[in-house]
This record gives structure tokens, sequence and C-alpha cells, in this order.
DNA sequence: GTTTTATATGCAACTATTTGCATAAAAATT
DNA sequence: AATTTTTATGCAAATAGTTGCATATAAAAC
């Protein structure tokens, strides 16, 4: 229930195609709900028959007609009514646990190995977000009300990071002191 | 394909009905991979039939039998097998973000209010997990390597529930500060 | 005494998500 | 000149997960 509502956020401040649309939530509201273009692709033709969209078709030579999307006021009534409903919460779910719990039974290299790629990925992660904040929050104290949730998403998404990156270490710590 | 290998992680230490799996899912490995009853008795099915679990009929009366499983060899090598495998990482996927990059467009009331919610709901799952740190790992230099990894677990929950709870009052000061 | 909770299993239907495939041309790179 | 990437759309199938239902008893709480 949340990726229409996802995709009508992102339509809030631009117009957009289904292929910009998947763009799009590769470098921001995707860091928080990822979307595979099959997936919006579906959902924006569900959006646009509930009249949440507007759709304009604008033809090109070649490729397929683009065809552009835009927020409605009954969209806008759709997101007002959402965030009213209660929000919930998927728990963690994380392979690499799964990978923990069998500590003591299994070949300790594997696991250790996947602590280290996993801190690879959360490093990576944590330097794209901070690159992403000097560019655009530098000075979040002087932030406009309409840019200040997604700060706090980006502030969210830093600390889980760099918490992540910090218990990768104390991890690998421990699993070294386990007999193979 | 990870809720097999939980389940047979689960069956590491002691034989389990689906009920008891169902339950010990809510305590422990549940914190990092939830799963309900019914999928729970699919993949047990699953699992019987791929040799990994065997089956202990135990007739009872008046309820219906109990059906104890316990892991195979086969099944201890699939766990192997499993651990070789490259570990995927699903990004973070929490409606919160989605209803935080609406800031500015919905009433703001209702958005702090879903924080505040959140707030409560990590302060109670640090609390829990605290409370399992005190009873069972209390003096971590001393574990057994087999405990190690549960305890990683752990303290990658409790870690990150800190950094939640902190994060949401973070959240909540910058929220007071958006016109309504 | 009655209601609720815990024990114990499972099917069926629905919803959500992922993966694989398919097309087609412009633009950029090698 | 040939290859790769980007733009742009979408179907179909498979996998995974949720929700609703169904049954049935014992034990505990009210």
């Amino acid at each position: 229930m949340s990726l229409p509502h996802a995709i009508l956020t992102a339509l809030l401040d631009e117009d957009l195609t289904g292929y910009a649309l998947a763009k799009q939530f590769d470098v921001s509201l995707g860091f928080f709900w990822q979307a595979s273009h099959q997936q919006i692709y579906r959902e924006l033709k569900g959006l646009h028959l509930l009249g949440g969209v507007n759709v304009l078709e604008v033809p090109q030579h070649g490729k397929p007609d683009k065809r552009v999307y835009s927020l409605t006021n009954q969209g806008r009534q759709m997101l007002d009514s959402w965030i009213t409903q209660s929000t919930r919460h998927r728990g963690t779910k994380d392979e690499l646990f799964i990978k923990l719990f069998n500590v003591g039974s299994v070949p300790i290299e594997q696991v250790t190995e996947a602590v280290e790629q996993r801190q690879v990925e959360h490093a990576r992660k944590l330097e794209l977000y901070r690159k992403i904040e000097a560019r655009n929050y530098s000075s979040p104290s002087t932030l406009p009300d309409r840019k200040k949730g997604v700060y706090l998403s980006l502030l969210a998404g830093i600390r889980q990071e760099q918490t992540a990156v910090a218990w990768c270490d104390d991890a690998l710590d421990l699993l070294a002191t386990v007999k193979p």
C-alpha cells in the first residue's frame, strides 16, 4: 500500500515519466523505499485508473511515446488521507543475522567475510549520504519547510549507516575470537 | 530464499514443532527475520520434502498430532552451503520516510504524530533488548563461541534502536519548526 | 461458570515483489 | 565503425508474504 503513495510523493515537486520516476527512486526516495521500473509502470497505471495522476502523452520519433505523469487534486487528497493512517513498521529483515545465528556451527570465515562485505556496503552508502548532505543540506537551520522532511530522512540514513559501520568493527573483533 | 535457512538455523540447538518455531521466531531470530506460523508450516513441509528436516509425529489426544521437526545432516549441509553464498542486503523500506518527504505539503501534526509513535516503538524494543542482554549476555567476554553470533545480533539491535530513538528526538525538534 | 489465552495445525485467496524477457532508437564511448 | 549506455515502455511468470478462515482442546483467568 505504500508504493502508490511513494509515487504520488515523488510527483509533488515535479511531473515525471515512469522512467524518470525510476531514476528518482534510485537517488532519493529510493533510499527508503526501493522500487523497480516494472513496479512503477504498473502502479502508475493503477493510479491513473484511480484518478490520482494525469498523463500527458508526448509523441517521440522512434522511441515509445513519453508518458508524463502529474499529480491531480485527487492525488493530493490521497496523500492527505494516507498521512493520517497508522504507519506500519516492518521489523528488520536481514539475512546477515541469520548467518550470525549460525556462528559456532558453520565455518567462521564465511560469516566474517559476510560482515566485511556488509561493512563496505554501509561505508559506501554513508559516503554517498554525506556527499548529498554537503551538497544540499550544508546549513540545515535555514532550510525551507518543504525540505525539512527530506533532510531528516537523510539524517536518519547517515546515522543508521554510521551505527552499522561501527557495529561491523566490533562484530569483526568478536568474530576473530571464534575458533574455526 | 532465507526463511528456510532461518528455520534450519532455529533447529540447530533444539528440535521444535511448527508452533514452537513460530514462538521462537517471536523472541529471538524473529527480531531479524519475522515469519507467520502459516509461512513456517508451509516451509517446514518444503524442507521435509527436500530432506533438510526429519519429522517425529507425536500423537496427542484431542489436539492435532504434534509434529516435532529436527535437523538432518543434509539440513546442516544446506546451511553450510548457504553460508558461503553472497548475502543480499535489502535497503531500508519504511513508510515513515515517505511521510517525511511530504512535510510542507500535508498537515504537519500527522507526521509529527507518526514520528512520536515510532519513537515509542523503538524505545520499547530497546528496553526489551536490554532486558535480554542483562539476563543472558551480562559478561560478553566469556561467551561460548556458539552464542557469540546471537549476542552480536542483539548488540546490533540495541544500537539500531538507540540510534533510532535519538533520531526521533532530533526529528521532533526540527518538525516543531515547521509552519502548519 | 464463562471467557480468554495457549496449544497445535493447516488451506485458500490475495497482495506484493522480484526476475526474466522483449522492443527500439538515440547518445556516448571505445 | 562497433559497442555500450541511456532513454522509454511494458508483459508474464515466479517467488514471497499477508490475511482470513477453519478446527479443537486444555488451562488459566475473571
